[in-house]
DNA sequence: CTGTTGGCGCGGAGCCGACAA
DNA sequence: TTGTCGGCTCCGCGCCAACAG
């Protein structure tokens, strides 16, 4: 019951549209999302996974959850399959990933990519309007802010009086809609009249959410939604407890991790606090070519109100385990930051390496030949700072794995426990 | 985002809505759902939780999904609770229980309690309408059956001409709403006028969807919905895959089970092919009580578009596990059978002892004295039929549980293999 | 430049009985 | 007995410019 836009390989579950331009899931999805490339290497967490089901349920974990004890923090898998979605009844935006967890032959000949992802091309000639209470209401139309006009609606011919045209847009599920666009009134303004309310009405849009309208370079005019609503979006309540659906999405991992299976997730940008499956690259550049230390100053990018991006600054106060006795050695949040300004609401107290931008650049030292690391980031050893909690200073290596190719762990089960279904504490 | 009709203890979620009237929430169900009774024993099924899934999320499962060894085909638990509720976007009923499985002693001391749950009090004076293309349309209001409204609405004051009153119903979220309700036409109907529109528009009713209005002791009017669309209905596929779903409920039993810990399910009366938790009591006078034979004639209770019930009649044809690798000696749908009408539709193939009721009943032989089973049920060795496919005569046993206390398998779980997470074929 | 409001006209929501099934 | 339809009325959707922030 979803749009699809498949990235490549076949869709196994047998959707059925696809071929919708990428932008416009891209645009919904906001400027910080970006999908990793298909057929590249990534590392998923489950802890961010769990995260996002938390956050979607509107329920913490409650219940007691078994240990996987052969389920990594942090597993290396390949991304066989990416696809884009939109919900049917609400526009949602989601993504679908198989992943296929490395055997150790397979991560002991891992070189790491260069390229990190899907760059999200945010296209150029596009607006993102807040709706007012003037633009949903019923008394009247939608208030187009001019310069948006200008940009990306089709020219208006001026010799008219007034200046009309008819506008046909295409949403993420490839519907049509209409709208007549005007340019009248004292002062003049854009507006769009007929057709706009039935859009509101089908879409349910309220005051506070947003319309984001696209012109492409195939002359298409794109249409999307964004609810403005982040608490309690969907609550599938009825089919699966949120203790099933944890306990659920962690023994998925772990039988695929000790079976070398695919297994499929869902990423949902707008309610998900941080992505939880990322590019390898990505990762290996953050934990093992970043120099951090309590005290640092940093930078970390975050998206606005009007779908665009501003920086916050913040201060390293403690690198540590969140989750010291589930999750060990876990990169996952491993950093805990405080930010500079006040107005902190929903800026998580705790980042992982490859969110954040150092400010103090330490010069980097390549080494004289390619360094075989012994297992850097298996996580049944300890990591340089493993033991240590809010540790003066963590540097993980000089060791640059977009330069060098990276030797893996060659075989990163072998010490672990056998998998026991067993209390935590 | 739900509602919530409580049945017992302190609802562990902090739902805020109670004490709604329990007979809505029946209505709404149908005729033949029948929750247990709360602090009785249970017999959970996950075979049965599993096909909820599947027909909720409309997908077979796809991968590969581990075994759980220890996580036996029938569940002996405690009902810790029971709630009632209705999701708050479609009114679609559900059911949350908590369950916690029985430690071997416990089960050892079980006395098989007669009660057999709830039984489903269709309250007297109901009825319910499947609506037209008039009822729904913007054209009109909803044409009244005139006994339904002579049997459950207030009498109206005939001196007026024409007779009028305003009815106010509610419903299953405790919401007022009010018609004008009016004796009018040639030749004279009830008819419900102002109001009707705005209440299908906001349960986006239409045409093959039912209403439900119930008079019930305390001179209130309830007001309940049933959706025509069985197929499809909820796909919270943006949230966690439905592989991950299926082996989520099936961890979370295993793992409750294998700690003696509660774990919750829901339960939607309206998509679930056949209950999953049934009373202890039950499913042991179908198992232990009934002889059942191939050949053997039954009939089976079903309900109509009309919300009424009626018999269908059918042949045994076999009698075998459903799922033999993976649910070997398992209870559930063990019973093949052919409909006599050709008619069936969405009638099972295969169906449950305690679902069906055998036509040529054998005398019941009582034991002298009550009569000692050893491990009946218990998981691990097989069933008198156990391994007999398509056996010719099937007799359980001639104890009568509800006669008689049942002694339970000291340890059910003494002999199993240890849980492992492994490939099935 | 753009959000809100008063004015107002027209289309469809909604009430009615007439039919027929 | 009740589903659908034509007729009719009137409410409110929706188009307009006038303000003001």
């Amino acid at each position: 019951m979803s749009s699809a836009i498949d990235l490549g390989e076949q869709d196994e579950q047998g959707e059925e549209k696809r071929c919708l331009n990428s932008e416009l899931w891209h645009a919904c999805s906001g400027p910080l999302v970006c999908l990793p490339t298909l057929g590249t290497r990534v590392v998923y967490f489950p802890q961010g996974h769990s995260e996002q089901v938390a956050v979607s349920t509107n329920k913490e974990v409650e219940g007691h959850i078994p240990n996987y004890p052969n389920l990594p923090p942090q597993l290396m898998c390949q991304l066989h399959n990416v696809t884009m979605h939109a919900d049917v009844e609400t526009d949602e935006v989601y993504a679908q990933m198989t992943l296929q967890p490395l055997t150790p032959q397979e991560q002991k000949d891992t070189f790491v990519p260069i390229e990190i992802g899907i760059a999200s091309k945010q296209p150029m000639n596009y607006f993102c309007k807040i709706l007012t209470a003037s633009d949903t209401s019923t008394h009247g139309g939608f208030s187009v802010p001019r310069r948006a006009a200008e940009k990306v609606f089709p020219p208006l011919d001026f010799s008219q009086q007034p200046p009309v045209q008819e506008l046909i847009a295409r949403d993420i599920h490839d519907v049509e809609w209409k709208f007549r666009h005007i340019f009248r009134g004292q002062p003049k303004r854009h507006l769009l009249t007929t057709g706009w309310s039935v859009f509101v009405t089908a879409k349910r849009l309220v005051a506070g959410d947003s319309v984001i309208f696209i012109w492409n370079e195939k002359n298409q005019l794109l249409l999307g939604i964004r609810r403005a609503s982040r608490p309690q979006t969907v609550m599938p309540s009825s089919v699966l407890s949120s203790d099933s659906m944890h306990i659920g999405l962690l023994a998925a991992a772990a039988h695929a991790a000790a079976t070398n299976s695919r297994f499929t997730i869902f990423f949902n940008p707008r309610t998900c606090p941080s992505e939880f499956v990322i590019p390898l690259s990505k990762y290996a550049k953050a934990v093992y070519h970043t120099r951090v230390s309590v005290g640092m100053r940093f930078r970390m990018l975050f998206e606005t109100e009007e779908s665009s991006v501003r920086r916050y600054m913040g201060t390293i106060t403690g690198i540590s385990d969140m989750e010291p006795l589930r999750w060990p050695n876990s990169q996952w949040r491993s950093v805990k930051v405080g930010w500079d300004e006040s107005t902190a609401g929903d800026r998580q107290p705790r980042v992982s390496l490859w969110e954040i931008e150092p400010l103090t650049t330490f010069p980097m030292y390549p080494p004289l030949f390619p360094l075989r690391l012994k297992r850097p980031w298996h996580p049944g050893i300890p990591f340089p700072y493993g033991d240590i909690e809010d540790a003066e200073i963590l540097y993980n290596s000089y060791y640059d794995p977009l330069l060098y190719p990276m030797v893996l762990p060659e075989s990163p089960l072998e010490d672990a426990e056998p998998e026991a279904d067993e209390p935590t504490a």
